[in-house]
DNA sequence: CTCAATTTGTTCGTATGTATG
DNA sequence: ACATACATACGAACAAATTGA
């Protein structure tokens, strides 16, 4: 079928580590219905252009994860409520962006070396004279999905000191009539963990991650916060209402609207 | 430095290519310069904690992918310029989308057995009568970066079948005065490359990807259009103006604004 | 020019992991 | 389960090129 023997040469990853990861996905997607049983080793075999050994590591290694149970005899088969990914929704409008971290569960970090100023790249206004920086993790139900580092103008910070110790700094900086945005955007990168952040996110180092960077600009042009934010991949989401800007005329009524 | 060998417990992955993939990202965040001298053999060694051989390995790998150059008795240098990443913005109206897909290159794929129907999910609307199915490869520079399956309701296909065949499907829906448009969205998730989409991109099985669906609802609720695309991760980047419904109050006139 | 220090390049031996049939 | 081949990883020793004192 496939000639993944090519791909192993491309790739150098362990052949029954790109099998587990192909027969993962099958069952993540539900290719492969939950309970279900799936194709046996021979037919594997033959569809992976692999030696028999090859693919029981790759189940071995599934089994473990809890997305498979095989039974000598009957066959091996899909777990029956595979995990539900994709469940953090990336907000595309400051509305909802304020709304989805309301509920966050966030715990500050500790940095030693905090940088002194972010490294702007081009339309992300102008630094500020000196700011702050705060790092912290998100969790849902007691597993870290996202990390925080983010570097907050210092004037903006000394305003209410306690409250962006406690609260994330967006819902602060919302509900502050005293903070002029002019803009607020965001990037989004997939890219990969490196030594720090798989600890943090406890995923493998290289596993893949989404980069968010979220810049607010006031009305002098000044950048007063910059987050870089880091996502474990498979938690989530983008949704984007591509025809928005016919819809919402009228607009929702935002403190950011004024100028 | 950083525990490396613990975390290569977790990830199974060969050491050296994920010392390689550390060094890849500080070459490519410019955290090494252009031209700069890397840290010696020794200090690397040092600070991943493996041996001599395997970080030579990861720097093998680097200089065969351009990155590093090294030199005996003088250090190893990061390149001078690293390629340019995520080049390719995804639109994130339909405007933007529409223009931005006029200057594609793509190559029709032959299909043998082309699924009947999409599966819809929630919010996608119903199902047409049935549609034609198409499939595409797109190219920069005679390098792919994105696969694009799509569903099209045959009765639309039907009233330009030519068009079809030569243009980006949503080019010629954009251009036609006879498809009503009531909702367009695009979904985006981080997924990985199975053995087909890993031979047509050109990466590794498993590889991280962007997988972007794109459906299009006329006004009465019938999935129109269903493209299920994918890029490689590092192709893509994706830019939010999180308050866009604020700025165009006025909306730039769009065929898909007619009701 | 020579010497020593630095740094990359090469090789050996050994142990374990990966993959085939 | 076995025999075989090759890849991965370690540590250590040595060779070769570059630099600057």
């Amino acid at each position: 079928m496939f000639e993944l023997s090519k791909v192993y040469d491309r790739s150098r990853v362990p052949l029954y580590i790109q099998v587990a990861s192909v027969m993962r996905r099958r069952i993540e997607t539900k290719q492969w219905h939950p309970g279900q049983k799936i194709p046996t080793l021979v037919e594997l075999e033959r569809e992976f252009q692999v030696a028999r050994v090859t693919v029981r590591q790759a189940v071995d290694i599934l089994r473990e994860e809890g997305l498979l149970r095989s039974q000598q005899g009957r066959g091996t088969f899909a777990a029956e409520k595979p995990v539900d990914r994709h469940w953090f929704k990336l907000a595309t409008t400051w509305d909802v962006l304020i709304e989805s971290i309301k509920n966050n569960v966030l715990k500050r970090i500790k940095v030693d070396n905090p940088p002194q100023f972010p490294t702007l790249r081009e339309g992300e206004g102008e630094l500020a004279d000196s700011y702050v920086f705060l790092r912290s993790v998100q969790y849902k139900d007691a597993e870290p999905y996202g990390i925080v580092n983010l570097h907050l103008a210092k004037d903006i910070y000394k305003r209410a000191p306690d409250a962006f110790r406690q609260h994330p700094a967006l819902t602060v900086i919302a509900e502050r009539k005293d903070v002029d945005i002019q803009h607020a955007h965001q990037t989004v990168v997939i890219g990969s963990a490196d030594p720090a952040t798989s600890d943090l996110l406890q995923i493998a180092l290289g596993a893949p991650t989404a980069e968010c960077r979220c810049v607010l600009i006031d009305r002098n042009n000044v950048a007063i916060y910059i987050a870089d934010i880091i996502y474990r991949s498979d938690a989530i989401q983008l949704h984007i209402d591509l025809l928005a800007h016919l819809r919402s005329s009228s607009g929702g009524r935002t403190k950011a609207a004024r100028r």
